[in-house]
DNA sequence: ACCTGAACACCGTTCAAGT
DNA sequence: ACCTGAACACCGTTCAAGT
């Protein structure tokens, strides 16, 4: 609403763009079409633009991802957590989660760059202090954290793309062929278990995984 | 060696690309340059062929990163494993990871297409089989094997990931940026640790993490 | 059967120019 | 300051044609 330019401009109209529309039509991109409908000249062309002048305002595609991480990450909330260290440490990985599940984009920015949006430190501070104060070294909490961190991140870029392949549901999935025709002997584990494998693997064990990890990496103090 | 054209051609010179030719020379581009110096054109190119000459021998790209995963899995060694249950769960795992861990650029494959290798099953057999005699339920075992599988996964697919930004090297890092200007305040834990964030998440801590997961898995029983 | 060339519909980004 | 157009160096893939 504020919307007077910035510079005082002694010439020329109003700049059509700037940083906030040009991040608002890629979260609608982002949201409508996932990762792979987010591009710089689709962009521009959503915004009756062109693919040059979005880089009057961004630096390059990165910086427009970075741009993104930040806005949502001040979106989200921040809920009183639980006294008890190990509650409190479930707890925040279980955040790391949600707030992650919600726009998996993200998942694939942030393992493809290993950098965390500074408003979703907290989560990070939450979960290193819970495991020092369980008893962990402050190179021991680190260690943990991490575990939480890949664990959550390979859980949710799986998902992602299984998600994406049974949404496209091309071919009669290279997966489910493959255990079809497993040999009982070789595999009698897999074989008897071939035809629930596509409902077990769907359901959503994240929180009962993510206690037994926090149970194992308190075990060891 | 055994070159000879499968086909009965009464006509025409021998061909000169096949399946075989091709995929040396995708494994070759993917040593050489990893998984963003893989393309369609890219190793026709290095073939001194065409595109489309690919095509022949290859239904599209991803069947192409099939083929290559395939080949890989073929020539894992398949050692002996313990015979305590707990402790083949974990060899297992570690045995998953080490055989990813030579080539990551198959685990963006695995995570993109949600496939195993027929040639690797052995190992899920080998998890699922162990979490069993350990005293899970069926269920349980596949659900601790997804645990283990995302926990690998993520780790792999991150330290790829962190690799290849180490390497490129371009900016001063935006993680190390976010590091050292956190307040003490708000952020003790982490910005008493800012210094030596770097080291410590470089460090491989894979194997005691497997263990404590694995151990918090069988914890439930 | 095996390969080629031209084409289609895309990418991210640079550079020189316009107002 | 802000935007445009043309260009560069790429993608995966289809289609029609050559031998």
């Amino acid at each position: 609403m504020h919307s007077g330019p910035k510079h005082t401009g002694r010439t020329g109209r109003p700049p059509r763009l700037s940083q906030e529309t040009i991040i608002f039509a890629a979260q609608d991109l982002l949201a409508a079409e996932g990762t792979r409908g987010l591009s710089m000249r689709r962009l521009a062309r959503e915004l009756d633009s062109t693919p040059m002048a979005l880089y009057h305002h961004v630096r390059d595609k990165d910086d427009l991802l970075l741009l993104l991480l930040e806005e949502h990450a001040r979106t989200i909330p921040r809920p009183a957590l639980p006294e008890d260290p190990r509650d409190r440490m479930i707890t925040a990985g279980q955040l790391l989660h949600d707030v992650l599940a919600g726009c998996p984009w993200i998942v694939e920015v942030l393992a493809s760059d290993d950098l965390m949006a500074k408003s979703a430190l907290w989560i990070v501070e939450a979960i290193v202090d819970s495991a020092v104060e369980c008893g962990l070294s402050p190179e021991g909490a680190v260690d943990a954290y991490r575990a939480i961190w890949y664990y959550t991140a390979g859980e949710l870029l799986i998902r992602v793309s299984r998600e994406r392949r049974t949404a496209e549901a091309s071919r009669p999935s290279h997966r489910d062929q493959t255990f079809a025709t497993l040999s009982p002997d070789a595999y009698p584990r897999l074989s008897s278990l071939a035809g629930q494998w596509p409902e077990l693997t769907r359901r959503d064990t994240h929180r009962q995984s993510l206690e037994a990890l926090v149970d194992g990496l308190l075990a060891r103090v």
